[in-house]
RNA sequence: GGAGGGGUAGCCAAGCGGUUCAAGGCGGCGCUCUCGAAAAGCGUUUGGGGGCAACCCCAACGUGGGUUCGAAUCCCACCCCCUCCGCCA
């Protein structure tokens, strides 16, 4: 959400943000609407000042031909200022409506552009020859070419998966239709391993581990910018056995679940940053992509994601998206995977709180393909204001900003490692990392 | 599912048709005093509209309706929290 004085104060910068991140909505339609609603307003005040005076009157008068002449008047201003307040509300809430679309005002260092192809790669990085120079880096699926390749036939995760008794996408089918699967032996292992790797790390930095509803009210969606727009891809409980027979929604991620732990709140500026991360389920109907990438646990319609998620303060929410970006870095280097990180361009941005977006994705050599698996965005005061977080920062009330970014989507990372350390016999190895964790050094 | 009690500002809490500001306290912020701090005193503390400005106005007492010239206060519906009983992983 966009605060609508900014919007009165800077209609270019916003429309300008409209154009470039290819929101679908007219900022010149919603400066009509608030001209509307600020002039109906000051109808509807000065008729309520005039009833309150007159009110006052009323109580004061002894008179009673006196007090009958002002109640009289009052009857008359009622009628009036009911018909005003009317229209004012239906003037608010056509504008409502319209703001929830409106886009965060893009950074000024994320690329311009049309779609995928213009993302900027900010880093490239292989187990072998660590960083790729800066020089090389380029736009696109530019880094491809880098890459590390095998010599021999390489098979794909399912292929994988069923020779170890690993992903079962069969039975899934049967039980809940497709995009489902059942995750088996060392494939909970090896996600059991991940959760722990991470989860430590996280603590060790001070985060706070969360478990948080899946069940969610629409206001909290609305609240993250999950909706309205994007209220097709959530799947949605019918309430017909709940106590207030409001409708909820299962999450997608955590992120909305774990910001709305502080919805309506004002915290203290000493409680910032608040850092925090939750292991969930998340369930995504995928509406829109039915057809793209169904084969195998790429895109389903629930998997686990560790969601890092951080409430801080305006002036370092920046510092926090970098800093996220090195835990994510950190994570793919321990894993030894070879990966990317994208600055994600105008066009592609995700949804419409990102002022800033990087993906990282990891090479899968068996594809010859990237495939993302972690997204870090800075919403600044986008949700925060839409969620009503705020801060006391010594005598004034500020909102907050909102940092997110997946710490570990697990359906992908077990796709990366089963692609990446598959040997020519199929056997894989498991990341020296997770070793330990896992208690066991291979997988055949 | 049954029976009670409650929701008032960042927090605690009074008020239960009209005494211009929703009393009072805590916390926060500012000022005075001080070398500095503490203490004390004064002011301030939410959202919106108007004005260059000192200021003026409107809204806000869980939410939404209603009654009334006037609602935190009365009526209706709903939501949330707490206690006890029942059922239950």
């Amino acid at each position: 959400m966009l605060d609508i004085k900014f919007i009165r104060a800077f209609p270019d910068k916003v429309k300008y943000a409209v154009r470039v991140r290819k929101a679908k909505t007219d900022v010149d339609e919603i400066l009509k609407l608030d001209d509307q609603r600020l002039e109906m307003l000051s109808h509807v005040e000065s008729h309520r000042a005039l009833r309150n005076s007159l009110s006052e009157q009323v109580s004061k008068t002894k008179v009673a031909k006196e007090r009958a002449e002002l109640i009289k008047e009052a009857l008359r201003l009622k009628i009036e200022l009911k018909k005003f307040e009317n229209d004012l509300k239906i003037l608010e809430g056509k504008l409502n409506e319209k703001l929830l679309y409106l886009p965060n005002i893009p950074c000024s260092n994320m690329p311009i552009g049309d779609g995928p192809d213009d993302n900027v790669e900010l880093a490239v990085w292989t187990p072998l020859d660590g960083y790729l120079p800066k020089k090389k880096l380029g736009k696109g699926n530019s880094a491809a070419k880098y890459m590390p390749e095998a010599n021999f036939k390489m098979k794909d995760h399912i292929e994988l998966g069923k020779m170890h008794d690993m992903i079962d996408v069969e039975q899934s089918a049967i039980t809940s239709g497709s995009r489902f699967c059942y995750l088996k032996n060392d494939a909970v292992l090896l996600q059991d391993a991940l959760a722990s790797l991470l989860k430590k790390k996280l603590v060790s930095e001070g985060f706070v581990p969360m478990m948080v509803p899946l069940l969610v009210k629409d206001r909290v969606l609305v609240g993250t910018s999950h909706f309205p727009e994007g209220r097709d891809q959530v799947y949605k409980i019918e309430s017909d056995n709940v106590e207030n027979r409001e409708n909820l929604y299962l999450v997608g991620s955590s992120e909305p679940p774990l910001f709305a732990y502080f919805m309506d709140r004002t915290v203290s500026k000493m409680e910032l940053p608040y850092k925090m991360f939750a292991l969930t389920s998340c369930f995504r109907s995928e509406v829109g992509s039915w057809g793209k990438d169904v084969y195998g646990i790429k895109r389903v319609h629930q998997f686990d994601k560790l969601e890092m998620d951080v409430v801080t303060i305006p002036e370092t929410s920046d510092e926090t998206m970098e800093y996220l970006r090195e835990i994510n870095e950190w994570f793919l280097q321990q894993l030894q995977l070879p990966y990317r990180v994208l600055n994600k361009c105008s066009a592609d941005a995700g949804y419409l709180a990102s002022h800033k977006q990087y993906d990282a994705e990891v090479w899968l050599p068996s594809q010859r393909e990237f495939m993302e698996v972690m997204t870090d965005t800075n919403a600044t005061d986008f949700q925060a204001r839409r969620l009503n977080i705020r801060f006391k920062d010594g005598g004034s009330t500020r909102y907050a900003h909102t940092v997110n970014d997946t710490g570990c989507a697990m359906g992908r990372m077990i796709i990366s490692i089963l692609d990446n350390y598959q040997k020519e016999d199929g056997t894989i190895k498991v990341p020296e990392a997770l070793q330990k964790l896992m208690g066991k050094k291979e997988i055949s």
